[in-house]
DNA sequence: AGTATTAAAGACTCTTTTATCCTAAATTAA
DNA sequence: TTAATTTAGGATAAAAGAGTCTTTAATACT
């Protein structure tokens, strides 16, 4: 199990994409898929859903594409991810218990409990902005690998 | 998105019901899942990844079932996850991009690989015995729950 | 020896996630 | 107005996860 979905994933690297290349105007979906590696009608599927929250804006036709609805400086990591897995991950219990009550606190409880809630500030501390300029700043590798790409990678062990 | 897969959880669960149950004899699988409120036969293919890891004991026939191979006080959280969902959760990056390095970290590196271990730690600490001690204390409720046990707890508020 | 009990193993089904493909609707530009 | 471009949306397919069912093998008890 991973922590996100690899549709929450693919949506946050899109979006740090798109912080990196500013929010002045629409950018094509396709090009942001071609630049990640991935199916351009998968990539849009997932972006809709973000479009639908309200945190993407979109627009067809030449010229069409999409941006941010406000500026990437002040989305948070955690509105990408509430968009696309939901806040499951840092409301649910870690045993997958029903009906929980702090009444009568399952095994794990404390500790669970506390922790949730820093894996939530973490999300709601991170800002596209900030990532996009580690990217940056680390030299880019948000695309995803193919498996030439890898081979290609163990060759050189450096990408 | 769950932290853990519904088998991780179940074993998990199924753990913790053995360990209260102590470790003297073999504990029948038909009655962990009855207890659980889960299929036997899927119990018992979970339970097989404990037993082929080496985490559980098991015996075929009457009088048969399984047992711990070690005291419960000594068998760690991260050793049921360890077995049956792996320990991917805790060693890969959040965004899942291949070829990691600390040269070249992807964005939120930082961040993640110090939180992955804070939770690797979390379920290294806890030990089947405390969380078994936890449930008695609190009052159990272990058992996966149906539609009408739902319904049912809806009603009163109270399980 | 024979029967009942129990885990192991594998075939199979159902659901969800991931991914592809095709068509429709909107929009721009010529 | 026509052609090209681009997102929206639905149908479908493939893969993984969750769950059921049947058969087999081991074991204990009579
Ligand atoms: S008692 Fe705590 S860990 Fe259990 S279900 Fe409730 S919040 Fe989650
Ligand atoms: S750079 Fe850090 S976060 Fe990125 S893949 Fe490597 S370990 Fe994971």
């Amino acid at each position: 199990m991973a922590l996100l979905s690899k549709s929450c994933v693919y949506g946050i690297r899109a979006a740090i994409l798109m912080a990196i290349k500013g929010n002045e105007e629409f950018i094509s979906i396709k090009d942001i898929a071609k630049d990640l590696n991935l199916s351009a009608h998968f990539l849009t599927k997932i972006l809709q859903q973000l479009t639908q929250e309200g945190l993407l804006l979109s627009h067809r036709g030449p010229k069409g594409g999409v941006k941010f609805s406000r500026e990437p400086k002040l989305i948070k990591l955690i509105e990408i991810v509430a968009a696309i897995d939901g806040l499951e991950l840092f409301e649910e219990c870690a045993l997958g218990l029903h009906g929980c009550g702090t009444a009568t606190p399952c095994p794990l409880h404390e500790k669970w409990s506390e922790h949730k809630l820093v894996l939530r500030r973490l999300f709601e501390t991170e800002s596209l902005e900030k990532l996009a300029d580690n990217v940056q700043e680390a030299g880019l590798r948000l695309r995803t690998l193919s498996q030439l790409d890898i081979l290609e990678f163990n060759k050189n062990k450096r990408l």
